[in-house]
DNA sequence: CCATGAACCTGGTCGC
DNA sequence: TGCGACCAGGTTCATG
C-alpha cells in the first residue's frame, strides 16, 4: 500500500487519536512485527507513558514517547488505524495497542509490516536519505548526488538511503513527467532533465498527499483512508493505454524486480 | 560500487 | 468450477 504519501495520509489520520493520549497495553498476534524489542519492553518503557508527538520519516511513522520511540512500517499490505473495537472477523490482525477509550490496529494481510523500538531517530536518521519534501532535495542536491553515482535511475529512486519515501508508483510517475527512461544512467542524465525530475518528484507526492494518496487494491476500507490521487496516475498500471502527452501506448517492463511503466516514445534512454 | 535473484507472506486475477 | 502460474504500493541479504 504505502508510499510517501499514504504514509502521510495514515500518520495525519492516527495522529488525532494518539497525541496526548497512553498505551495501556500490547497484544501481538504475528510475533515477527516485533522487530526489535519485545512484550516486556513495551510494558517498561512505552505502556501507560504520555504520547507527544506523531509524526512521518520517509515511510515510517514515528510515536513519540519522549524518552523512546515507536516506529511503524507498513511495508506492502500493512494498515494502521483506530478503532473503538476490534472486529474478531478482521483475518490478520498483527497486532493492537489499547488506548483509554480505543484502540490502535495493526492490520497486515502479508505480515511484513513492522514496528521498531529506539531511544531516538539517530538510527533512522543515518539510514534514511534526503525528504524530497524539504528545502534540503534542493536543486543543487539533486545535480551534486546524481551525478556521484553510476546507477540506474529507477533503482536509484527506489533507494530510500538515497532519497526516502518514493516508491514503485510514484518513481514511474515522476520519471515519466521528467522524460527519463528507467534505464537512464544517473550520472547522464541532463542537467535540465534532473531539474525536470527534482519538480516532478516534488509534484506527485505533493499532489497525491492533497488527494489522501493512491488506492490501488482496497479490500475492506471500514477504517481507512481511500486515496484518490489514481485518478491521477499517468503511467503506473496503464500498460496498453495511450500516452496523455504523446499518444503511444505505456510499456510494462521489469526493472530491478519490480513492474516498470513508462512511454517508450517520451522517455528515450 | 552496482546489479540480480531470492526470501519474507497471503490473496487476487488470469488463462486453460 | 478448479488449478497452477504470476502478480502485488517494500525491504534485506547473499552472490558475482
Amino acid at each position: 500500500m504505502p508510499e510517501l504519501p499514504e504514509v502521510e495520509t495514515v500518520t495525519q489520520s492516527v495522529k488525532k487519536h494518539l497525541i496526548n493520549n497512553r498505551f495501556t497495553s500490547l497484544k501481538v498476534n504475528w510475533g515477527k512485527t516485533l522487530h526489535n524489542f519485545t512484550v516486556a519492553d513495551f510494558n517498561s518503557r512505552i505502556k501507560n507513558k504520555l504520547i507527544r508527538d506523531v509524526y512521518r520519516r520517509g515511510k515510517y511513522i514515528l510515536i513519540d514517547l519522549n524518552k523512546s520511540l515507536l516506529a511503524v512500517h507498513l511495508r506492502m499490505t500493512g494498515k494502521l488505524y483506530a478503532s473503538n473495537a476490534i472486529d474478531k472477523s478482521k483475518k490478520h490482525i498483527s497486532l493492537y495497542l489499547k488506548l483509554n477509550d480505543k484502540y490502535l490496529i495493526f492490520e497486515d494481510t502479508r505480515k511484513f509490516g513492522r514496528f521498531y523500538m529506539f531511544d531516538n531517530m539517530d538510527y533512522l536518521n543515518e539510514k534514511l536519505g534526503v525528504e524530497p519534501l524539504l528545502d534540503d532535495f534542493s536543486t543543487d542536491w539533486i545535480l551534486y548526488n546524481m551525478k556521484k553515482k553510476n546507477r540506474q535511475i529507477k533503482p536509484l529512486l527506489l533507494d530510500q538511503s538515497f532519497i526516502c519515501g518514493i516508491g514503485n508508483i510514484y518513481a514511474d510517475e515522476a520519471l515519466w513527467h521528467a522524460k527519463i527512461h528507467p534505464l537512464s544512467i544517473s550520472s547522464r542524465i541532463s542537467r535540465k532533465k534532473l531539474l525536470k525530475l527534482r519538480e516532478g518528484i516534488i509534484k506527485v507526492l505533493q499532489e497525491s498527499i492533497k488527494k489522501g494518496g493512491t488506492t490501488i487494491r482496497d479490500y475492506t476500507y471500514d477504517f481507512v483512508y481511500v486515496g484518490n490521487y489514481s485518478l491521477n496516475l499517468n503511467v503506473f498500471g496503464k500498460q496498453g493505454e495511450s500516452c496523455s502527452r504523446c499518444q503511444s501506448s505505456i510499456v510494462k517492463t521489469n526493472v530491478a524486480q519490480r513492474g516498470t511503466h513508462y512511454c517508450p516514445k517520451c522517455q528515450k534512454k
